[in-house]
RNA sequence: GAGGGUAUAGCUCAGCUGGUAGAGCAGCGGCCUUUUAAGCCGUUGGUCGAAGGUUCGAUUCCUUCUACCCUCACCA
């Protein structure tokens, strides 16, 4: 760092703006490289950070790369003014630089930019990690990665920089974004938004940060879903609402759960699960083919396809099938004796559906690697559900399964108010014993639906997690930006 | 919350059963006008994550702390 300030300053005694206001860029490294035939001869103006340089007295070669792509420039001094070579022999690698020149192959074979001119864009004080590659046939060998995980999560400015293929995760984070959108807009479905600060939390079990508004003196939660806002939407008659929304939890994290992430939540009105269900295996399938132009992905070394329709298992049946018990109307100490029959073991406080989510958790979901949807869960854990048009005691609500994962959360949606009360008062109980997960009960939310919300179908799908699918990454830090991490410290 | 692992030069890493640190790349100086992990010659560089302890002596052994990673638990 002191060697590249002293250089600095003789850029400056030498009269040269290491930080100029503006360069005309007119090229791309990576449509100079495809579109070599038309470029070969012609003069093009690039930029970029200079990423490796090899230095020859007089004549140097370097990579400049741009976010198309690395190019090579090649740099003699009798081709460009003097001044511009000078400011060249102070240049490291991290700088960023223009070079206007003439494309051609050299005598090894590879597209080039012989500069005419030159120009510093920015001086780089801190060196960059220096990764070299080596390109054997189609083998890129990478040397001294920049892979440390505290740092390219903490400077993820730096693992950008370094790391191109940690850019490309990015943007196919956004692709998949963007596909969903265009999917749901082209249903014609609404894009809203609903607070995140909000009095009352709810629309999933989950422990909320909690904040406080000076002028107002009260507290406010940070929304762990937006689910109920949602619904009172479609009370007020709109067809079809979604949002892509930021959510918060305040529990632990792992490579599958950061404290912010992002969630897709849609509703429907006159739909039910069976219809969300034809709706997720087709946004899906969309999805893949914009990102990957096929149904059939790889995740973690697994083949996965996608190609629609997906098979639809009830949740009991596919418990049946793995464990050859049928839990269907088994009561409490009958599910407890099956459970540590298949040695699952319980705690004295659950009731009959978290037993049954927990055996299904256990031998069930791990072994989901392709496509299914599980359905018609136990009551007791939908609290926003409609009950089971044939099913006592079940909801209609069904959870798409790909890769072991759940990727989302949907249901034919409680429309009745009267249910829905119940369905609070349950849970306020559950609170009332310790359970800080349960969901508080919101007048408000009932209110709209004594107002009469139609029969509605909702779906709420976990982005990072298809965007960690999609990109085949192994742990959510991967797909965001800025996972959260403690505070460094100087 | 429990257990395990990691922390050494700007980056990637060595460093045995204790004797105050080493390589490659980067950097700096020199030579070099088609190189590509450029090359050749020379050379700088470190509070060994932090604080204590044992010891004549600690990067190494012990304790505590911090951060990150992994597994489990909690959780979607």
């Amino acid at each position: 760092m002191q060697a590249r300030r002293e250089k600095l300053a003789r850029l400056q005694e030498l009269g040269i703006d290491a930080y100029p206001h503006h360069f005309e860029r007119k090229h791309l490294a990576h449509d100079i490289l495809t579109q070599y035939e038309q470029c070969d001869g012609k003069e093009v103006t690039i930029a970029g950070r200079l990423m490796a340089l090899r230095k020859m007295g007089k004549a140097a070669f370097a990579h400049l790369e741009d976010s198309s792509g690395r190019i090579q420039i090649y740099v003699r001094k009798d081709d460009i003014a003097e001044s511009e070579f000078e400011a060249f022999k102070l240049c490291d690698i991290g700088d960023i630089v223009g070079v206007t020149g003439t494309v051609l192959k050299t005598r090894t074979g590879e597209i080039t930019v012989q500069a005419k001119a030159f120009a510093l864009l920015t001086k780089n004080l801190r060196p960059i990690p220096i990764v070299k590659e080596k390109i054997e046939g189609d083998q890129k060998i990478v040397y001294d990665a920049f892979a440390d995980k505290e740092m390219r999560y903490r400077q993820r400015y730096l693992d950008l920089i370094v790391n191109p293929e940690v850019r490309e995760v990015f943007i196919k984070r956004t692709k998949v974004i963007n596909s969903m959108r265009e999917y749901l807009t082209g249903r014609g479905f609404l894009e809203v938004e609903t607070p995140i600060l909000q009095p009352l939390y709810g629309g999933a079990t989950a422990r909320p940060f909690t904040t406080h508004h000076n002028t107002l003196d009260m507290t406010l939660y940070m929304r762990i879903a937006n689910e109920l806002y949602l619904k009172r939407l479609i009370v007020g008659g709109y067809d079809g609402v979604f949002e892509f929304a930021k959510d918060f939890r305040n529990e632990g994290m792992d490579r599958f759960h950061n404290p912010e992430f992002t969630m897709m939540e849609v509703y429907v009105a006159y739909q039910d699960y069976h219809y969300m269900m034809d709706l997720v295996e087709e946004m899906f399938g969309k999805i893949a083919m914009d990102v990957h132009g096929s149904y059939k992905i790889t995740y973690q070394g697994q083949e996965i396809d996608l190609s629609p329709p997906w098979p639809r298992v009830p949740l009991l049946e596919a418990i049946e099938k793995e464990t050859g018990h049928d839990l269907y109307g088994k009561n409490l100490d009958e599910l407890r004796a099956i459970a540590d029959e298949l040695k699952i073991s319980t705690d004295p406080t659950w009731g009959e559906g978290k037993i049954i989510d927990e055996i299904f958790g256990e031998l069930v979901e791990p072994k989901l690697i392709q496509p299914v949807f599980i359905t018609d869960h136990p009551l007791s854990l939908s609290p926003l559900a409609k009950k089971h048009r044939d099913k006592p005691g079940l909801v209609e609500r069904f959870e798409p399964f790909i890769a072991g994962k759940e990727m989302g959360n949907a249901f034919t949606e409680l429309n009745d108010p009267i249910d829905q009360r119940e369905r609070f008062m349950a849970q306020v109980a559950l609170k009332e014993r310790g359970d800080d997960e349960a969901q508080p009960l919101d007048e408000d939310f009932l209110r709209a639906l004594e107002y009469g919300m139609p029969p509605t179908a909702g779906l709420g799908v976990g982005m990072d997690r298809l965007i960690m699918l999609m990109t085949d990454q192994y742990s959510i830090r991967d797909v965001l930006l800025y996972p959260q991490m403690r505070p460094e410290q100087y």
